[in-house]
RNA sequence: GCCGAUGUAGCUCAACCGGUAGAGCAACUGAUUUGUAAUCAGUAGGUUGGAGGUUCGAGUCCUCUCAUCGGCUCCA
């Protein structure tokens, strides 16, 4: 006998070997139906496990975050087992679940089509509908690689190949298929009910580009229908928040085949909105106690040798050109030309922390696949700066930095990050000791601030580790926008130095560190936060004036131009059209305000205020109106 | 860079098996003088991403190339 204690805190002694349905089902069966697995103490378990020993026994359903993983799990294993049902000679490799879904690998000589994948669909609904019984089998590491060796799986062989002699590996059988899982399962294929393959892409086994391409299935699936369908309306609505398709709509930016790849042309909407953002950037840095640097975008490429740029970060770089017998390098980075300055006069301990912020535009070679509209681009201006400290200054500034970054994050309406703290990576200069030095000043910072943060193993910067503040967007991708690195390598190879209290000379520690990431990056982001409507304080247009009919356009001038000397950002849209018209435009336009003016308005010296989004909210003076969108603007209102 | 897909008017999309490139919106011209998300009519707009090739004939088939999209790898 074994005793199970129930989610209702009731304990039970049921037979040893009993399944976790058949307790459920005698003692809580209304949870019975919605599990799809089961959780013996910290274990995760299939239903139908029998149970050895005593414990705590709780149900998983698709509400778990652990259930949904099992559930997406087992999508995936009913996928690959309609496509092997459909073609033979696919060969599994891996097919875990992810956010919002599950992928497959698989290894197949022909090529899957979107047209295969209604096919594979049509055949999991088949599947499904056989209800076949999920059944775990554990069995020793040899016995599996036979058995898989037989099925011609070589990838599966492969896996088993990298665990240790002797171990017991696991086994899930659904009707004829077979694949190597660790598990849980849920009991049957007919759980599966509401799934949708939704795309076919190439991926490399194991991650590895050296590795053969194979071709990855991904899907999605839901416990409930209308939960999958809520899930793909909003994949259509992150469609229409597409920030390339809003910034051609908008006229924000755009990107020319004959410039290139990867090059950003701001257009004057989109200019008007980075030029809101980098004068907000400036006078938040300069109450922070940071002073402006400009640099030049070439340098000698000594200067790229001294910083360890040509040696660690050539792939990233354009070629050098040569300019009267001298090699030049376009800058992929601005940090040299600040320890440049920070080396043109000697330095006292009392000057420091000396923090300098540059918008430093930056050329990086990216390759071709990777370019992504404004999010990843070949050319784009960090909001840089670096701070020269002491060693005793060096958590207070880090400390100031992750506030900064969230004070600035949180203004453009980001509450949802991912944090994460890089070490060392492989290819890298320096000590371990002062490696170690920046990886734990960092790492501190993070708890005294009570961050969550994940430690990204081998991701720093060749020079320093890093903590980076990921954001993300509506598509559920996380952009890396914030970064903070501290770097006690360039000093050294610059052999910078102040005088100190002591009257020698020391080493200053230097903090490298970009808020928004990129501008462009940032924009793009922010685009789709907005879905284009801008909050009042950032809108290239705040409002546009409305004339009735021709007979209202003087008076509409009078208002358009009072406004525009009361420095808010109007139009006049004096066009011979009806005023529906107009007013739809204005609404594709996404202007915050729409001032109608007609007989009634010019009667009473007013303006009728319509707010985007929401219709007329009345009349009001102008005056009035004035007053109500400065508040708006005043307060970086995030209405949107 | 790799795997797959896609490039037709400014935008969204048609054009059957290879047989004279079309529509809506936008633009322009004119009429209309309009009350809260599209007034009507007319005009113009294209080396079908580019370069080769097959063919009597190519938007359509083939090769190369450029760009874009979905991923992988990499990254602000």
């Amino acid at each position: 006998m074994i005793k199970i204690e129930l989610s209702n805190s009731k304990t039970v002694e049921i037979e040893s070997g009993t399944s976790a349905k058949d307790i459920l089902k005698q003692y809580l069966p209304k949870a019975l139906k919605n599990a799809l697995a089961a959780k013996l103490d910290d274990r995760l378990i299939e239903l139908n496990r029998p149970l050895q020993q005593s414990g705590k026994l709780a149900v998983v359903s698709f509400d778990d975050e652990a259930g949904r993983e099992i559930f997406r799990h087992s999508s995936s294993h009913l996928m690959a087992q309609a496509i092997k049902a459909l073609f033979p000679s696919a060969r599994l490799a891996i097919g875990p679940p992810i956010e919002d879904g599950f992928y497959y690998d698989i290894d197949l000589d022909q090529t899957i089509r979107s047209d295969d994948l209604s096919r594979i669909e049509e055949k999991m609904r088949q599947l499904s509908q056989e209800k076949l019984s999920v059944l775990r089998e554990e069995l020793p590491k040899k016995e599996a690689v036979k058995l898989f060796s037989d099925m011609n799986e070589i990838y599966k062989v492969e896996i088993l190949n990298g665990l240790d002699e002797g171990e017991t590996v696991s086994i899930y059988r659904q009707g004829n298929f077979v694949d190597l899982c660790r598990g849980p399962h849920v009991p049957d294929t007919g759980k599966i009910k509401h799934f949708k393959l939704l795309s076919v892409a190439g991926a490399y086994w194991r991650g590895d580009e050296k590795n053969k391409m194979l071709q990855r299935i991904y899907g999605t699936s839901y416990a409930k229908k209308t939960d999958m369908d809520e899930h793909l309306r909003l994949l259509e609505e992150a469609k229409k928040r597409d920030h390339r398709k809003l910034g051609r709509e908008l006229e924000l930016f755009s990107i020319s085949e004959d410039i290139g790849a990867g090059l950003i042309l701001w257009h004057p909407k989109g200019s008007q909105i980075r030029h809101l953002i980098e004068q907000f950037w400036k006078d938040e840095h300069f109450k922070a106690g940071y002073e402006l640097l400009y640099s030049p975008h070439i340098a000698k490429l000594d200067l790229w040798r001294t910083s360890g740029h040509v040696d660690y970060y050539k792939e990233n770089m354009y070629a050098p050109m040569l300019i009267d017998d001298v090699e030049y390098q376009l800058k992929p980075m601005n940090c040299p030309f600040h320890i440049e300055v920070f080396k043109s006069r000697i330095r006292s301990y009392r000057e420091l922390p000396i923090r300098w912020a540059e918008l430093g535009t930056v050329y990086r070679y990216e390759r071709s696949g990777v370019l992504h509209g404004m999010l990843r681009v070949r050319g784009f201006t960090q909001d840089d700066a670096h701070i020269f400290c002491r060693p005793d200054q060096l958590e207070n500034e880090i400390l100031a930095l992750l506030d900064f970054t969230m004070f600035f994050l949180k203004t453009f309406g980001f509450e949802e990050y991912r944090i994460y703290l890089s070490t060392r990576p492989g290819k890298s200069v320096g000590s371990g000791e002062s490696w170690k030095l920046a990886t734990d000043a960092l790492e501190n910072a993070l708890k005294i601030r009570k961050m969550d943060y994940k430690i990204d193993p081998g991701e720093g910067v060749f020079y320093g580790p890093k903590i980076d503040i990921k954001i993300r967007d509506v598509l559920k991708r996380y952009w890396q926008c914030t970064t903070i690195q501290v770097d006690f390598n360039n000093p050294e190879r610059f052999k910078m130095e102040y005088i100190g209290e002591d009257g020698h000379t020391h080493q200053p520690i230097m903090v490298h560190r970009a808020l928004l990431g990129s501008l462009e990056r940032f924009f793009g982001i922010l685009i789709e936060q907005y879905s284009g409507a801008f909050p009042v304080w950032l809108a290239p247009v705040q409002a546009t004036v409305i004339p009735i009919t021709e007979r209202h356009r003087e008076f509409a001038r009078k208002y358009f131009d009072l406004l525009r000397q009361a420095g808010i950002r109007a139009q006049l849209d004096g066009r011979n059209e009806k005023i529906g018209y107009k007013i739809r435009e204005g609404e594709m336009q996404k202007i915050p305000y729409m001032l109608i003016i007609g007989d009634k308005e010019i009667e009473q010296d007013a303006v009728s205020v319509r707010r985007r989004r929401e219709g007329d909210i009345g009349a009001m003076t102008l005056a009035e109106f004035i007053s109500l969108i400065r508040e708006e603007i005043k307060g970086k209102s995030l209405l949107t």
